[in-house]
DNA sequence: TATAAAAATGCAACCAAGTTGCAATCACTA
DNA sequence: TAGTGATTGCAACTTGGTTGCATTTTTATA
């Protein structure tokens, strides 16, 4: 609805619908890392492939950053990156609850890769318990 | 067959039957990660279910690793740690072939995780291009 | 050794998540 | 306002993982 939503997703290049502020939304203030079915559940009226696409689309629009926390499922956060768009921080995921952080103030460690290696991105997730899992 | 390949099975607490001599003996020696779906293409004649059953068996007593190259299959490798049994390299994802590499020469360089996060276990894959692709 | 009990296997079916084909709808331009 | 292309909703499909269960194999016991 907002102009500044609006204006997020027309700066990256995308066509705000109806169904994309919809999904921009209910994504853009989030700080751990979601699912399709986290937004599935949320928003039960409103389709699946379509909420889909639009995740797709925005991350393929650096709006997003798809990450693999190792649960099999794919989820995406919110870019925050400045840089070249692709991920530099680490992500928690909690092997009791299932949820995934996104560690913004801690960079990944770089490593000198091996001759003829080329990297373009890296994925530095630590599994265990989060704060609220590790209390009890 | 092999003795030695009866008491690798032995030594880590599993029953070696011909199922999982035959599975171990296809996995033993691969320095690179492995999907079940390239074990089923090489042994069509085996069941699925049973060298799944197999892996999962060899990953629970700490003879394979299981990782994730955010490909979204479950990959396996060949464990090679002496220490807690924890993965401790880290691995290569080439976007271009699939291969996932083992770089079983770099470690995981740790991060310090803000107040409550328990670690456990880490994964760390390096994605883009591996030295056959990137010649081209 | 014969038999009972337990474990492993093969098969079919199921499940979850992602993805696609396509017709209907919407948005924009001429 | 008609026509064109993009977007959406729906249903169906694909892939990979997983499970239930009957059959077979192995192991233990009498």
């Amino acid at each position: 609805m907002s102009d500044e939503m609006c204006k997020i997703l027309l700066d990256h290049g995308i066509k705000p619908t109806a169904v994309r502020r919809r999904v921009w939304g209910a994504v853009e203030h989030r700080m751990k890392a979601f699912a399709l079915s986290d937004l599935e559940d949320e928003m039960p009226e409103m389709d699946r492939s379509s909420i889909f696409r639009s995740l797709r689309l925005f991350a393929s629009h650096q709006l997003l950053h798809e990450i693999d926390d190792g649960t099999g499922k794919q989820k995406y956060c919110r870019c925050r990156c400045e840089d070249d768009g692709h991920l530099n921080h680490i992500h928690f995921s909690c092997v009791r609850c299932g949820r995934t952080y996104c560690l913004m103030d801690y960079t990944i460690p770089r490593v000198d890769l091996p001759e003829g290696f080329v990297p373009d991105d890296i994925e530095y997730v630590v599994k265990g318990l989060c704060p609220s899992c590790s209390k009890g």
